[in-house]
RNA sequence: GGGCGCGUAGCUCAGUGGUAGAGCGUCUGCUUGACACGCAGAAGGUCGCAGGUUCGAUACCUGCCGCGCCCACCA
């Protein structure tokens, strides 16, 4: 196949948007031709990385969660695969044997009126076939929508020859073991759906309102009454026995006689039994109908009751219900009420709040019935798949899944596994006419035991779940040996929700210990439920279902998948709401922009000179960014944090390759050709086509696109012509100088960029009169260095840099900024807003005034210093060094500041400010010049004076700030935003709060960047805490 | 009845034993030669409540309040 980016219409320049239809049509095709997606089972010198794809329901249609599925598991599968493993994505869908049987039957009813019974088991089951034909392309197409790429190859179906195969083979070898049997039991049976449920799919309502109803059993003897209570009165028909407790006195002389049951007339005995009974409940005495209810099913065994079946398969009450025989179970409720009433016997009715269960597909309250069922014997299966977990061959993240996982297998029964429906894998158990059953894989010529002919097959299916049990399995060929299975199995990850973590995860745990003597898989990572926009499971009947194709046509396949990942937090359901899609669109759009931009900026670059000596700091700066956002992506990839690893990604690109990087490029990048220019478009190339290698697990699509054109721009020949072939950035060592040394650029920038906003000067006006200080001798050679970038990202036209830590000169009519390791003025001459700039100032020494004010109390408690670890505390010492020598430059600039309008009437309120702050602190002299409310013989020469001392000030005032830094912030603080925050005023002594906070923020936001490896430690750190965890 | 999770900015959510974060929304400027799906700046938080542990808690422990989920055969 052809390039398909590289036809004449893409082939000369990008597009000024990015069109997602248009391109995510264009590459499932050509992966696909290529067979990147198949995992080859020979391959076994690479180490392999498997995933098995849940099934979904071969009738249906995906939704979000089948989409989050796919994401999660495509990211893995495309990370692993470029990071070098054979990998293996196995798709199929399962025949989910009641849904499709329902969902057919509807059909059937409504376009044909007929039931299945009308067409019976062959032509019926045809149907469904035809059906599955029809819909179960679906699937398909909206996982190759969403980009997944499986190995289609490999395709399979539950139903499928070699599937139902497998399916009749471990059936077969578990009943030879003795844990496949058929009993006579109690099973909660939907007379809606008719057919026994596994536990499993029974729904427990938990607090149904109904009613309790007691009335009176006479006794057959005449002696008096025993009364009883129930919430099903019809069951009563069944009775045959009512228990009290052995210790309880009110019943002891009853105990042994027998009571006539009043509407049919049949005696039955009282019994003793501790542990049916609580003599504090109700009266009492209870009922026993050992066929409909299981408690009462195990006293009967007990007691050795007889067992009356009053109500049949379709809920309507049978032969031995006597005078209700014939209706319905819920109308026999209150016939059965009434009756009893016109004997005298009615005590009386109660709203009882009690669980009752419901039929997990049709809603239908269960009726607990007396049936001859299959069960697999679980205890023996569940011991050894409890222990693998417990020794680590399998782990669940997020881990607390385990005890849930542990608690359910340590409690679990016997697993029903027949179902009374036609559409699923027929049990293969025949029976000859004498009723001996043989159990075979295929359909026996005479009965195993008597060997009679005439065998009739079982005409019941089995469970779903026991097929879908099978899958990590029985979809590598099993019960072959085949060479798949050696490769791929045990598969690496388990991916699914946490809904059917007994459904299925257990099961298939279960299975494939014992039949293939190791864990199916080596971890199990559960993923959270999508939710809509209000927080409400998304499903059919509540009609809230979004189909993903609806999202993929509308904002794109990637920006889907995106936004699920980077939703996809561990602990927490996924609300997702549309502007989170758009948001990752525009995400899209920016990478396409920023490919868009290298594109038009690469002239003269040459591929071979990857390494260009020339590098600038912000070269060198971006490259270091680039590595530490690799190490981190890769990190949270390896932890299944996708939400880290997307949110990693993204920030990287958008906010450190296209804020900062791309322009600070344009310097380099637009002029005339030279080392710098080439070194900046290697380093762009670099930092751009790492980022679409490091994305494309996320986003294959637009990073496929885009890695073309930039592919066939640089005449990259080297490079793999997909990027599902290139290598996964690797992580390795970030250079920490680089991303250190830059920090003044960046920060200086931001400080002119403050500036400018906050005193409203406009980006298109150039500011003239800048200067920069304070500098140590590196960063004030990367300062001079750089500086032509700092000019064009602030708009300066030509700032002046001194050398050496020598500060900024004071003058007034400026603003200026103070930040870690260097200073900034920036003269506003005639445009300065005076008073703007004083709040400003007043603003950011408040911020640093709480700031200190923390740490010096901190500092202050000899506890502190003494117990916490040295490096906290010498890290305080330092910051609350530096956050007084900002706080001095920053006084030093106010007082010339205000100096220079303190004419009378001028600022009041901002001069008895600094009175204020000094007699806040008797401790401290106040040295002399700081009073300005001395006359100023001119202006400037007073602000000389103030400049001169105010560092001294500074100093003083931060040493004393402990105690008067609430009032002062709080008279400094620009009456415009206190009038606009009436309402927080409550409470007095939390005033400085909010500022502190704000102060923290400000703080954080320059300090983040400049001191990126401060933050990589701190990530490195927690990681290997959550690694000693586990 | 048992168990689990959640409560952090207006909304949706990350996160951490030592300086509270993102996206969206809001406000103020910008048609700056990649992008208005954009750029720059800003505002906005007693991290549910109360105790405890600790030098230090939004984070760990206990209790409470509110919300959600799972399991469960009390008539």
């Amino acid at each position: 196949m052809q390039n398909p980016a590289m036809n004449d219409e893409t082939r000369s320049e990008l597009a000024k948007g990015y069109e997602h239809k248009e391109v995510e049509s264009r590459w499932y095709p050509f992966w696909q031709e290529r067979g990147y997606f198949h995992g080859d089972e020979k391959d076994r010198a690479r180490p392999h990385f498997s995933i098995v794809l849940p099934p979904p329901n071969v009738t249906g249609s995906l939704h979000l969660g089948h989409a989050l599925t796919a994401t999660l598991q495509d990211v893995l599968i495309r990370w692993k695969r470029m990071s070098g493993f054979n990998t293996l994505w196995l798709p199929g869908t399962d025949h989910a044997g009641i849904a499709t049987q329902m969902i057919v039957e509807k059909e059937l009813k409504k376009t044909e009126k007929k039931s299945r019974h009308d067409l019976g088991r062959r032509e019926f089951l045809a149907r469904v076939w035809a059906w599955k034909e029809k819909y179960g392309s679906r699937i398909g197409e909206q996982h190759k929508a969403l980009g997944a790429s499986l190995d289609w190859e490999r395709e399979r179906f539950t139903m499928d020859e070699g599937l139902s195969r497998a399916v009749r083979e471990v059936f077969v070898r578990l009943h030879e073991e003795g844990l496949v049997y058929r009993e006579k039991k109690l099973i909660n049976w939907c007379p809606e759906c008719h057919t026994a449920l596994s536990d499993l799919e029974v729904e427990h309502e938990e607090d149904h309102h109904g009613q309790l109803w007691s009335f009176a059993y006479p006794l057959a003897d005449g002696s008096g009454e025993i009364v009883v209570a129930t919430t099903r009165p019809e069951t009563m028909l069944g009775d045959t026995a009512v228990a009290v407790h052995p210790d309880d006195e009110r019943y002891r002389a009853m105990v042994g006689k027998k009571v006539r049951h009043p509407l049919t007339g049949r005696e039955f005995p009282i019994i003793a039994d501790a542990i049916l009974v609580d003599p504090k409940f109700g009266t009492g005495a209870v009922k026993v109908t050992p066929a409909h209810d299981f408690n009462d099913f195990e006293t009967g065994k007990r007691h050795g009751l007889e067992q009356i079946t009053v109500i049949d398969p379709a809920g309507r009450m049978n032969a031995e219900a006597g005078p209700v025989a014939g209706l319905d179970r819920m109308e026999a409720r209150k016939r059965v009420k009434e009756l009893v009433a016109e004997k005298g016997l009615d005590r009386g009715t109660r709203p009882h709040v009690y669980p009752l269960g419901r039929c997990q597909r049709s809603q239908t309250v269960l009726e607990p019935l007396l049936s001859d069922q299959w069960y697999v014997r679980i205890e023996p299966l569940a011991r050894p798949a409890i222990e693998a977990v417990e020794q680590g061959k399998t782990r669940f993240i997020p881990e607390q899944w385990t005890n849930t996982y542990m608690a359910w297998m340590r409690n679990i029964h016997d697993w029903c596994i027949s179902r009374q429906l036609w559409w699923g894998h027929q049990i293969p158990a025949w029976y000859c006419p004498d009723g001996h059953v043989t159990v075979a894989r295929e359909a026996p010529g005479a009965c195993g035991t008597c060997g009679k002919a005439g065998l009739r097959q079982d005409e019941d299916v089995l469970d779903t779940w026991f097929s879908s049990a099978l899958w990590p399995f029985s979809t590598m060929g099993w019960p072959e040996r085949t060479e798949t299975l050696g490769t791929f199995y045990p598969t690496s990850v388990m991916e699914t929700g946490h809904d059917i973590i007994f459904f299925w995860v257990a099961r298939m745990m279960m299975m494939g210990i014992h039949f293939m003597g190791e864990v199916p898989f080596r971890t199990v990572y559960l993923h959270p439920m999508v939710r809509d926009e209000k927080g409400q499971k998304m499903s059919k009947t509540k009609g809230n279902v979004i189909d993903p194709l609806e999202i993929t046509e509308r904002y794109g396949a990637d920006a889907l998948r995106f936004t699920l990942a980077a939703l996809t937090a561990q602990g927490r359901d996924i609300k997702l709401a549309k502007e989170r899609i758009e948001g990752y669109r525009a995400f899209a759009n920016k990478l396409w922009n920023a490919s868009r931009f290298a594109l038009m900026n690469l002239e003269g670059h040459d591929a071979a000179d990857s390494a260009p000596a020339a590098r600038s700091p912000a070269d060198r700066w971006i490259l270091a960014r680039t590595q530490r956002a690799v190490n981190e992506t890769v990190a949270a990839l390896e932890a299944f944090r996708f939400n880290e690893a997307a949110g990693t990604a993204y920030h990287f690109v958008w906010h450190e390759l296209c804020d900062w990087y791309i322009e600070l490029a344009k310097e380099s990048l637009y002029g005339e050709d030279s080392p710098k220019k080439r070194a900046a478009q290697a380093t762009l190339v670099h930092a751009l086509e790492t980022a679409l290698r490091l994305l494309h697990p996320f986003m294959p699509f637009i990073t496929e696109e885009l890695w073309h054109h930039l592919r066939a721009r640089v005449k990259a020949d080297a490079w793999p012509d997909s990027i599902y072939a290139a290598a996964y950035p690797r992580p390795g060592p970030v250079d920490e100088a680089a991303e250190r040394s830059f920090g003044p650029v960046i920060g200086i920038v931001d400080a002119i960029r403050n500036i400018r906003g906050e005193m409203n000067v406009p980006f298109k006006v150039a500011l003239e009169d800048v200067e920069i200080g304070s500098l140590g001798r590196e960063a004030w050679a990367t300062v001079r260095e750089e500086l032509g970038r700092i000019h064009r990202l602030a708009n300066v036209k030509d700032a002046a840099v001194h050398a050496d830590g020598a500060p900024i000169e004071k003058r007034p009519a400026s603003a200026v900024a103070v930040g870690d390791g260097f200073e900034v003025r920036v003269g506003l001459a005639g445009a300065v807003d005076v008073g703007a700039e004083l709040a400003r100032i007043d603003k950011e020494i408040s911020k640093l005034d709480a700031d200190l004010t923390g740490i010096q109390k901190k500092l202050a408690n000899p506890a502190f210093v003494e117990k916490a670890p040295p490096e906290v505390v010498e890290k305080d010492r330092a910051r609350a060094e530096e956050l007084r020598e900002k706080r001095g430059k920053l006084l030093a600039h106010r007082a010339m500041l205000s100096a220079t309008v303190d004419s009378p009437g001028a600022n009041p309120g901002r001069r008895e400010s600094m009175e204020n702050q000094n007699e806040q602190n008797p401790n401290q002299p106040a040295p002399p010049s700081s009073q300005p409310s001395q006359p100023a013989s001119g202006a400037m020469e007073t602000a000389e004076r103030i400049a001169s001392t105010a560092v001294e000030v500074g100093k003083a005032a931060a040493s004393a700030v402990v105690s008067g830094v609430g009032e002062l912030v709080e008279k400094v603080m620009p009456a415009k935003k206190k009038a606009r925050r009436p309402a927080k005023r409550k409470a007095a002594a939390r005033k400085a709060a909010p500022r502190r906070k704000a102060a923290r923020k400000a703080k954080r936001k320059t300090a983040a960047r400049k001191a990126a490896p401060r933050r990589g430690k701190k990530k490195a750190r927690r990681g290997a805490k959550r690694g000693k965890k586990r």
